[in-house]
DNA sequence: AGACAAAAAGACAACGTTGTTTAAATGATT
DNA sequence: AATCATTTAAACAACGTTGTCTTTTTGTCT
């Protein structure tokens, strides 16, 4: 690889000369200044990232520990976001991809330090408590999609309240009135929240709690397939009788267009269906296309990049809104 | 940060000592030793990889440009596959995303030759022709789930053709004979491909081509909704009347399973189906749940992370086999 | 105990940069 | 033309490691 001397020999000037060159130090007068250029394209010179991070004693370089990040689609938007604002300021970003075990992330954040990052976010798959490995207060970290019962980390999740809120605001206001809400295992804490935000929207419009039903379902995933949201679907459909449903996840609601469509009940007109996640391809798939509460994704990755940028010191745990995208489903 | 001669003075040696106790070198006494581990541990020494690179002129980093991956989900395996490798031989990997135009794909690759990465492996989301910034040829680079008109890149792909004829086989020897698939847009390479597959397969068995039918079909995005595919599996289902379809991408499939429920046709037992993909939760997400020719995605990640670790120099063109993931819908 | 080989540890330079100090070149002012 | 201030470039040290060479320590054999 060539060198800064070699560009400097071939040039005819100081090395250093070649250096202010590179780091644009305006200080070099043109003439000496397109000698540098043109040896430097000539011989192809490429600055040497690790000499210069071992003599400025900064790496410029974020760390990024995806928290089993890779299963679910569109939570890779939380490195878009991240990755945009980093590199709008000249950072670079370091993904480690770790599995859930805690061993491993360990090793992802000695990984990251021995690079000295200046920052790391932890983002996790989905919202949910996570236990960190010590070593990460050694180091500014920021926590995403994610919270810590040790509240010294800052973090940003979504605000799953008001998503709730939101949606059946929404909902009411197109004039829905009788809603179910089948909801994710209530373990989670966004099913707890989303479930208060939607009993806020009953209460704040004024509609009787009676005209809301709210249950659990458990969901296939790819691995084992068994799965209750159908037959809960056309249990509610039959008994409860709603004009909507809201369902706690876009797959849930792929599900509920079979179980309605064989009943007859056809969405968007007989039936309201709305949703969380906006899913990938999911919500585009059905017919009509579902309207649903699009996560935060690439905006809590921006967040909490910013954050470490602006060298922040103040602990706080923000939340961040889900956007409502209307489609066809209600 | 503490350094590497704060450590020998707190223990009392010199600093190669440290340097030695570091990088495991046997020649170290077991009482200095022991004496360096405790000093590392008491002042929380960790190794500057800068430094490290720089003294010894080899990086341990590949770089990864992900052209645009983050859009389809289970494509995330190459990454996975990749580090796995890597991760097993002490290498890291240093992923950059970037988006379709060249002009950035330059520029990922520029930011990691700075880092002196030993290998590249340039990555897409799905299998198609790439263009590529010259300045990958200055490092070894593997295209990864494409292809490039400049043949000088090694490459390793999916083998479509054998993912075609494999599916097919399956419903032939399952008993079906009459098959329609509705194909990908036959401007990209693994809808030709698997079209060419599947005729061999009717050719090898003395199945009739008159009981194949192929149609192309587009397909909505999240963008756009619009799609013919719903279309086109009932008029198929109409008129052609198979006893099994092969959908090009699994997405295409769910929306054949609607479409044959409204048409009160079973699937699984009316008709078979398979597709390709195994995209994430779809084919769980159906009932029965989804056949479906695996993308080798992970294999490819690890092909290409070991061809480049082993530092080959041959320039091959390799192709990986799918996984016929047999559920219930044929 | 003395000689010698082998093992262990130290001294010092080097990696490719950038920061700091010093020197040279340039230009303005008298 | 001499003086001085300012701009520009060079010299040299430093960053935290590892490679190489040298010295010291240890252990074995006579």
């Amino acid at each position: 690889m060539v060198t800064i001397k070699q560009v400097a020999t071939h040039a005819g000037v100081s090395f250093k000369t070649v250096s202010r060159v590179v780091n644009n130090d305006p200080t070099v007068k043109k003439i000496n200044r397109d000698k540098v250029v043109n040896s430097i394209k000539e011989l192809g010179y490429r600055p040497n990232r690790a000499a210069s991070i071992t003599r400025r004693k900064k790496s410029g370089i974020i760390g990024f520990i995806a928290d089993d990040l890779l299963k679910v689609p569109y939570t890779f938007d939380l490195i878009r976001g991240a990755q945009k604002v980093a590199w709008e300021q000249n950072k670079e970003l370091m993904v480690l991809n770790v599995t859930e075990d805690r061993y491993s992330a360990e090793l992802a954040a000695q990984h990251l330090m021995e690079h000295r990052v200046e920052g790391i976010i932890y983002a996790a798959m989905y919202h949910h408590e996570v236990i960190l490995p010590e070593i990460l207060l050694e180091c500014p970290t920021v926590l995403a999609n994610c919270y810590c019962q040790n509240t010294q980390y800052p973090s940003i999740v979504p605000d799953e309240v008001k998503a709730g809120e939101t949606v059946a605001l929404a909902l009411l206001d197109a004039g829905y009135r009788k809603i179910a809400f089948l909801n994710l295992n209530e373990q989670i804490i966004a099913a707890q929240d989303r479930k208060q935000g939607i009993i806020n929207a009953f209460i704040l419009r004024g509609v009787p709690l009676e005209n809301l039903h709210i249950e659990s379902v458990f969901h296939g995933s790819p691995d084992k397939e068994v799965s209750n949201s159908r037959e809960a679907t056309a249990r509610i459909a039959r008994e409860f009788k709603p004009d909507a449903i809201i369902c706690g996840q876009d797959p849930i609601a792929v599900e509920a267009y079979f179980v309605l469509q064989s009943m007859g009940i056809q969405v968007g007109r007989d039936m309201g269906i709305a949703s969380f996640d906006d899913w990938d391809t999911i919500p585009a798939l059905l017919q009509p296309a579902l309207s649903t509460m699009a996560l935060p994704h690439f905006d809590m990755g921006k967040w909490a990049m910013e954050y470490l940028l602006e060298e922040r010191q103040d602990i706080v745990h923000e939340k961040l809104p889900f956007t409502l995208v209307k489609r066809g489903s209600y």
